[in-house]
DNA sequence: AATGGTTCCTGGACGC
DNA sequence: TGCGTCCAGGAACCAT
């Protein structure tokens, strides 16, 4: 499931190959997953036929291509199954659509960008470029999305954050997962995040000093880094990046898909239960449990 | 206004 | 072996 780190990798893979490329073939192929464009996928393909690519950004999971064309960003989000391929054609006919291929680019240097998901929850946009709260040039359709942990450079930012956390009554879990406050962190960063703090995720904010919340965003933020080191997270065949290569940092996780396995810290047996309808990894004695959870939601 | 709940979608895991 | 059922996930949307 991509998150900050496998989107990141992508954005990586991708930037070397395709800045300074133009867009010369566009086939929509369906064009089910693109969002807020009210023209739909003819909208998407008139804007970046024969557009260049000046860069390709990220914030938190979403990635835009910087262009030079009718409009100035074309912004993907991968959802939880989302792929993007980049393949050069054996020829010139140009082969038949793959299974979930929703999007196919062909670039000026022949090699073709394919967009595949199964599962549909990606989202394809233009957009224009505008500038954000924090001073930074993001798509308008990007707005909404706060900036995300690698996005915090000084302490005194993270201390923003982290009293913004305190000042609310949710769950810590909840509000990590939250991308308005803070984004790029999925289901699995945030448990591996509170893992580091020792923070259990159904903690409320409230009740958590403001020092512990730094611990957890510098948590999620180490775990992340160290994620896009070896390529991010496959925890099934749904993520690989441009090439169809898996990335390797599952085999590091300490929490997250390890229900009824031996802490790597301390041995006791890792649980789940359910916190806002998503599942929560944690180890019971690394991480206490709070005596009143804020809401208690096994019950029924 | 803030926040919890529901929905979208489909492959894969699981049970009979 | 093959069928049906359930679940996972991110983010938009709805309900309270």
């Amino acid at each position: 499931m991509p998150e900050l780190p496998e989107v990141e990798t992508i954005r990586r893979g991708l930037n070397s190959r395709i800045v300074g490329r133009r867009i010369e073939q566009v086939y929509g192929l369906g064009g089910r997953l693109v969002r807020n464009n009210p023209g739909g996928i003819e909208q998407v393909s008139s804007a970046l036929a024969g557009a260049s690519i000046l860069g390709v950004e990220r914030r938190g999971k979403f990635m835009w291509w910087v262009l030079d064309g009718p409009a100035d960003s074309f912004v993907v989000h991968l959802g939880m199954s989302g792929q993007v391929r980049t393949t050069t054609p054996d020829g010139d006919v140009p082969r038949p659509p793959a299974r979930h291929e929703h999007l196919r680019l062909l670039l000026d240097n022949g090699e073709l960008i394919s967009f595949v998901d199964p599962r549909m929850f990606g989202q394809l946009t233009v957009s224009d470029l505008s500038r954000d709260a924090s001073g930074r040039m993001v798509p308008t359709a990007v707005h909404h999305i706060a900036p995300d942990p690698l996005e915090l450079e000084s302490d005194e930012q993270v201390t923003v954050l982290a009293r913004l956390l305190h000042g609310k009554d949710r769950s810590v879990k909840t509000m990590l997962l939250d991308q308005g406050l803070v984004s790029g962190i999925g289901n699995i960063y945030a448990d591996e995040g509170l893992f580091l703090a020792g923070l259990h995720g159904e903690r409320a904010g409230s009740k958590v000093p403001v020092k512990v919340l730094r611990e957890v965003l510098d948590g999620c933020r180490v775990v992340m880094e160290q994620a896009v080191e070896v390529g991010g997270t496959s925890f099934d065949a749904l993520y690989v990046d441009v090439e169809g290569n898996p990335g390797y940092f599952e085999r590091q996780l300490h929490v997250y898909g390890r229900e009824g396995a031996a802490c790597r810290v301390c041995g006791t047996e890792i649980q789940r239960l359910t916190v806002q309808g998503r599942s929560h990894f944690f180890c019971p004695a690394c991480q206490r449990r709070p005596r009143n959870p804020r809401k208690s939601r096994k019950q029924n």
